[in-house]
DNA sequence: AGATGTTCGTGTACTTAATACACAAAGTTA
DNA sequence: TAACTTTGTGTATTAAGTACACGAACATCT
């Protein structure tokens, strides 16, 4: 059991993917006060999900507390992409009025783990009890105002994100457990920024022993029907060579 | 100027590489500590370079400043591997003897954050005021006693360098300023564990226009002297292309 | 002066991967 | 049954990866 005793200088925050089979998408929570008299907005902006550790947990599992905690999910894929510490992390005026408010007494030199989850939205309804949670697409973040440093967060976690999704295939955690290859295809472009020409993607996916057919095809769509896939992370380590180049 | 108060939770680690023309190297300082009376060794063993961040230097300062003390270098090349909160990082009978001994007020959960420092071996005499520091080969740290977590460390640190190796041209940072094209070889194969065909490596440099030719050549070598060539991280900057495969 | 030892620097043939590009087939809906 | 939409497929060209052997340039030794 948890003693909900916190480590003072240590948070994790976590950038939450996910794919709708159109754009990518993050997990933001909006943060809002209000002045008590008068009424008026004081602060209006989201953040990413994060929580200080606490001292008998380790990173990972404050890390996989905190989104058991918004999705209900146990695990759900999840990766550092780096530690933060900058002096003025969370030293804004916004950001001081809110610790104030909030008032747990939190250090104010706090160095964060940030991590990165990749979920499966088909599987996840979100919760999060007296705050807003929901999905903004990637595209539209540089727009927004956003907690502490959490748009560089986001942005970091984005970078590490697109790195590693050409190395390794983890795009498949962000895809249900059967899917077409359009949806994957869509899911690449998404998450790099581009496009494919559909019959050279078809004919890398083909060298991917481990993107496997099933006998199952689409229902009810106004088109012809198309095959459904499933990736075995099995396979996948059976038979992947030391190569590096995964998509691209 | 620094304050030396210390953040009582976060560490610092450094995985210091270095490359003599033959192999790959890490840098560990030898750990003693002996029984008053009797003389008996307690222990005996190495550890990473690390220390705690102090509360008005954020996470890269602490590195460089750690590195700065240890090599008298500046702008050595740094990046963090990852962060590391395991509740048992520092439990073993022998830490924990260590840290009664060294005294320090130092906090029982320490999260500690990994920096892979990569340095020119030419450039560097190493210098720790009453410790031991020196270079140990990669291939021999299998088999030694360290203290901490930091045997993990350094496998984490080790994996973390081949993957990067792959993808950008960081080897160029255990150069030093001019180099033959068999250094660089050795050293990818030091680097990756592997040998590469001459001539076909050579034609892969070949590609990189960064790494240009000297007029200059080997001199006094008992052999055809070899011609110098340089890493121009400019001219990387100015010509990559999109693609991941770097060497391999 | 000449022989010995060592590392340097190069080319070709073959196989594998990357890219560019267009159309018929299989469903639903009106 | 016609219109609409997305699926699924092949070929030709270029670029990159791999396998493999030998003469040239220097220092050293006799």
């Amino acid at each position: 059991m948890i003693s909900h005793k916190i480590v003072p200088n240590v948070s994790v925050d976590c950038v939450v993917f996910g794919f709708d089979f159109e754009k990518l998408n993050v997990l933001l929570v909006e943060r809002e006060l209000k002045d008590e008299k008068s009424g008026k907005l004081l602060i209006s902006d989201h953040t990413l999900t994060g929580y200080h550790i606490f001292d008998d947990e380790d990173l990972d599992s404050a890390a996989s507390r905190i989104l058991k905690g918004l999705t209900g999910l146990d695990n759900i894929f999840l990766e550092q992409f780096g530690a933060f510490g900058q002096l003025d992390r969370v030293s804004s005026p916004k950001d001081q009025l809110w610790l104030k408010y909030i008032n747990k007494g939190f250090a104010d030199r706090i160095i964060t783990v940030g991590y990165l989850a990749l979920i499966d939205n088909t599987k996840v309804t979100l919760r999060l009890k007296d705050r807003n949670v929901s999905w903004f697409p990637v595209t539209e973040i540089q727009d927004m105002e956003m907690a502490f440093d959490h748009k560089f967060l986001f942005y970091k976690a984005l970078d590490a994100l697109q790195k590693k999704v050409k190395v390794e295939p983890i795009a498949f955690e962000l895809l249900p457990d059967y899917f077409t290859l359009s949806q994957l295809q869509k899911l690449y472009e998404a998450l790099l920024g581009r496009s494919f020409d559909k019959r050279n993607f078809r004919k890398k996916v083909a060298l991917m022993h481990y993107v496997i057919p099933l006998k199952k095809k689409q229902q009810g769509v106004a088109h012809k029907p198309a095959q459904y896939f499933l990736f075995s992370r099995e396979v996948y380590e059976k038979t992947r060579k030391g190569r590096i180049s995964f998509i691209i």
